[in-house]
RNA sequence: GGGCGGUUAGCUCAGUUGGUUAGAGCGCCUGCCUUACAAGCAGGAGGUCGCAGGUUCGAGUCCUGCACUGCCCA
């Protein structure tokens, strides 16, 4: 590796490269570990993005987060697996292929099922890579060995099993029930992937005659064109204006048909007219109605939502063009009675936006309040916490909630049911195809068409790609996984299915003792639940936070940020902005205020480099496992600070990371790189690294080493750039394969250094003054000035001498001398409580300024001197308050009253 | 209808269990091509923390109400 990289920093140059290098060199890889493995395990299992699938900033903030803890966790010698797969994604896919064959001309029954299925396959061989070539670009050190596709043969056996296992066990049914319905899918949807939403439409209020009289009962609904469907007219029990109707029987309009008026809670006396229509087989209330009135279930559509022969007249028609008609029946023979203005609700399919229809049919289904119950104690009792907290409430009330899981679809890509039908009615469900009936032995057996929910295989990924239900080694080490990171989208279509099926599933399971020891999970009992923890991450929105949304047409399309900025900059924008709990609005000055930094740091290397290649060899010191910098040998107060401030950032931005709070984490590396290391640190060892002495050698030797562990110390978050300079600093003969396998930075109390910082500080503070009276006096950019300094304190005054070369250069000076008198009131000086500096020079002051600019200062110490010392003197607060707040502000309370008499001095010499 | 969140600088956002003087990036103003970096350097302006009460020695932070706003579920 070359030391002379290009002046600007290159992004796509390098990425490309180390994300090949990565692969090639199967860093991430973890095979199975034999026994007497002792590290600390962390596992996690990616969320299977769809074959059908492109990368969006949804998944680049969480493959970002994800790999950033992979990273860190891998580089704290961690065994760390991260697991890759995809998802056959049922519904999504057959679409794609659907669409492809009508571009064909031809279509999927066309076919027929087996071909289909074919041409599914050779679809995904083709297309199906997609998001993972892409995810390889961002460097995701996902273990590609271990790389799954939900219907793998070893997968889709452990489907059947949990298929069988459940059915006999009494929790699979198959029943004919309301599903959604999606006519353009034509298949059952779970309620899940049925959006809500509001539209605005009419309500209709009909009359339906009451036979035998000349009365009417007056029905309001939303949807006339299931009259066909009534079985009858519902009042509610209490309702006085109806109760000379009970048991009485209406005519149904159009069809003629006599129907009876039931008395039930399904009636709202305020709604509407109080009376409602009931037609058990189109809507998921009216059925349960049914039911408890033993009510006969009119079917009046097909499965396109087109009238059957039980619509009669309107047979053939499709629901929206039954629906004018009806009306126009209606009115015609005078039994609209009216038609209002109405905001209603309806069910759209997630997947194509059709608007759902409650639909009778016969679907299997999974009984699930025993699989909630342990799923929900899990939760609540601390098994598994999830991260931010607020989202374990809404997880709880929705499994306290729960209904029965529709699993099957009418669909042809996806685990088909392990059922097989005999034509003497005899259902068998079994692992492998049945030879013949138990039952009547007859072997003609069909196996049942449908597909199972593409969520009931996912939900049992994390064990089923360890090997399950073998038991294998690999269970014992990974297994329960230690971290989800996923979005609040699918805490219910994934996260709480994980948690049903590994609960049960798992039940029994220990994990190696040893390992879950080492792992830090001893406090928590229970091995079967699927992971220890959930992060549940923000929604990236644009810069206006809008939703992200392709009608919308803005989204972000990440892969071009990439390619504007580098995936560094990316990935760093997401972390930054990734405060937990807090939607992203994804703002792209922030990636290019990024990509300025991975520059700086670009640059920082250019600079040490030049050095290193003048001064001749002097590697960074190798770096141990131990804490701090090991190869650091601080000689000057810029080195004892550097090194301080060093570990005091690896303090915070290790505490950050543990508790998933990207945003502090990215922030501090930010701040330490550019605002302590380049701003100051760079800038005052310059002196020391242009000699041609030992003293130059020794300050490049640490500049290298402290580059070298900065590097580590961002490695996670930006992993290209740090590769690229680490290789850089060993000339191409690192002492391992890659900067992602070396020990992260810990914090070594050692070499903390407060008297370093305080001194720092005020050094750093004396050079700011002199700048900014530089700016004030409008002194030109080269001109030295020559300064004086006062000091009450012998200490700070030998502070500021021996660091005099630094004041002289940061702060443009010259000819440096100290004082025995305050300089505090003449017109360009400053002053703080520590220091005066006066900057002689001989362009006056801008006095009305310079006054106005006290003024200010002074009212805001006497408003801070007011207020603490109504605290102090608060008898309360002496007593109440802990004692180094209590410390802290008597400090505050001298330092101002320095200031005060500074300022005050200085403004009545201003006259 | 039920539940959850948000409102802090011109913009986008931080601000963990209440504790001194509320921060960042971008934008803005002034001056600099100081041989690592103009994707840069130095300096600066800008906020009654949505409104009204309350608890507390002390509130951006906790409680109540209100206004506006977003999301999820039915």
């Amino acid at each position: 590796m070359p030391h002379d990289l290009p002046k600007s920093y290159e992004p796509g140059a390098i990425e490309a490269r180390w994300a090949e290098y990565w692969i090639k060199e199967k860093l991430f890889s973890v095979p199975t570990p034999p026994p007497g493995e002792k590290r600390p395990v962390f596992t996690l299992l990616l969320p299977p993005p769809n074959i059908t699938g492109r990368l969006h900033m949804g998944h680049m903030l969480n493959q970002t987060q994800m790999d950033i803890i992979v990273r860190w966790h891998r580089m704290r010698g961690f065994l760390t697996l991260w697991l890759p797969g995809t998802d056959h994604a049922g519904i999504a896919t057959q679409m794609m292929v659907e669409r492809q064959l009508a571009s064909e001309g031809t279509k999927r029954v066309d076919l027929g099922r087996e071909k289909f299925e074919e041409r599914v396959w050779e679809w995904k061989r083709h297309y199906g890579g997609a998001i993972l070539d892409q995810m390889k670009r961002l460097g995701a050190s996902v273990d590609w060995d271990r790389e799954y596709f939900t219907m793998d043969e070893n997968l889709s056996r452990a489907v059947r099993e949990v298929f069988v296992r459940l059915y006999e066990e009494g929790l699979i049914y198959r029943g004919k029930y309301i599903v959604n319905w999606c006519p353009r899918c034509g298949t059952a949807i779970s309620d899940l992937e049925v959006k809500h939403e509001e539209v605005p439409g009419k309500l209709y209020e009909i009359r339906y005659p009451v036979a035998g009289t000349k009365e009417f009962i007056t029905v309001a609904t939303t949807r006339p064109e299931t009259i066909p469907g009534d079985t009858a007219v519902a009042v509610n029990e209490k309702d006085e204006r109806y109760r000379h109707l009970h048991g009485k029987k209406v005519l149904l309009p159009l069809m003629n048909r006599g129907i009876p008026i039931i008395t039930d809670e399904l009636a709202n006396p305020e709604f509407g007219t109080g009376a409602v229509k009931v037609t058990p087989a189109h809507d998921p209330n009216d059925f349960q109605a049914g039911l408890r009135h033993n009510l006969p279930q009119i079917d009046v559509m097909d499965e396109h939502a087109h009238m059957n022969q039980n619509a009669g007249p309107y047979a053939g028609l499709s629901r929206h063009a039954a629906r004018e008609q009806v009306l126009k029946d209606l009115r015609a023979q005078g039994f609209l009675a009216s038609e209002k203005d109405y905001t209603v609700p309806l069910g759209k399919c997630d997947r194509c936006g059709t608007v759902v229809e409650p639909r009778l049919s016969t679907q299997w289904f999974i009984k699930i309040p025993p699989l909630a119950k342990r799923a929900t104690e899990a939760v609540e009792n601390g098994e598994i916490t999830i991260v931010p907290e607020n989202y374990k409430q809404i997880y709880l009330n929705w499994m306290y909630n729960i209904h029965d899981w529709c699993i099957s679809r009418q669909l042809w890509w996806g685990h088909r049911i392990p059922a097989w039908h005999c034509s003497c009615g005899e259902i068998i469900v079994t692992r492998e195809a049945p030879a013949k009936c138990p039952k009547c032995g007859n072997s003609v057996l069909k196996q049942d068409t449908d597909v199972l929910d593409t969520w009931f295989s996912s939900g049992l990924l994390p064990f089923t790609t360890l090997g399950w239900p073998e038991k294998t080694r690999d269970q014992q080490v990974f297994y329960p996984t230690t971290l989800l990171i996923t979005a609040y989208e699918i805490l219910f279509f994934w996260v709480a299915r994980m948690i049903m099926f590994g609960c049960h599933f798992m039940q029994g399971h220990k994990q190696d003792p040893a390992l879950k020891q080492a792992s830090g999970w001893c406090d928590r009992k229970d091995d079967s639940v699927p992971f220890r923890q959930v992060y549940i991450h923000a929604l990236v929105r644009d810069a206006e936070r809008q939703k992200m949304s392709k009608t919308k047409g803005n989204v972000i399309d990440p892969l071009e940020i990439i390619q504007r900025f580098g995936t560094d900059a990316t990935r760093f924008t997401l972390a930054a902005m990734a405060a937990p709990g807090t939607d992203i609005a994804f703002n792209e000055s922030r990636t290019e205020g990024y990509r300025n930094f991975a520059n700086k740091i670009w640059n920082a290397a250019r600079f040490m480099f030049m050095n290193v290649d003048r001064i001749g060899s002097c590697g960074a010191g190798a770096f141990a496992r131990a804490a701090g910098i090991a190869g650091y040998a601080p000689n000057t107060l810029e080195d004892r600070w550097i090194l301080s401030s060093f570990n005091r950032a690896v303090e915070d931005v290790n505490r950050a990371l543990t508790t998933y709070r990207f945003h502090e984490a990215a922030n501090r590396i930010y701040d330490f790189f550019w605002g302590e290391l380049c701003d100051w640190y760079l800038e005052l060892i310059k002196p020391r690294l242009s000699q041609e002495n030992d003293k130059a050698k020794m300050a490049c030797v640490n500049l290298m080493s402290l580059f070298e562990a900065s590097l580590r110390l961002l490695h996670p978050v930006m992993p290209f750039i740090t590769e690229e300079i680490w290789h850089a600093i060993y000339d191409g003969n690192p002492p391992l394969n890659s900067i992602a396998l070396a020990p992260y930075p810990q914090a070594d109390e050692e070499q903390l250094d407060p008297v370093a910082e305080s001194q720092m500080a005020i050094l750093q503070d004396l050079i700011v003054n002199v700048r900014n009276l530089r700016a004030e006096l409008k002194v030109e950019q080269k001109p030295k000035v020559p300064i004086q300094i006062f000091t009450h304190d012998p200490e700070i005054r030998t502070l500021l001498e021996q660091n005099i070369n630094a004041i002289e250069r940061l702060a443009t000076a010259d000819k440096i001398t100290f004082v025995d008198k305050s300089l505090s009131n003449l017109p360009a000086s400053r002053h703080t409580a520590h220091f005066d500096v006066h900057v002689i020079y001989e362009k006056k002051i801008d006095i009305a300024a310079e006054r106005e600019r006290l003024k200010k200062d002074l009212q805001g110490y006497e408003k801070e001197i007011a207020n603490l010392d109504r605290q102090l003197s608060n008898e309360q607060f002496l007593s109440k308050a802990p004692s180094h707040v209590i410390e802290n502000m008597r400090k505050r309370r001298q330092e101002l009253e320095i200031l005060r008499e500074k300022t005050k001095r200085k403004l009545e010499e201003l006259g």
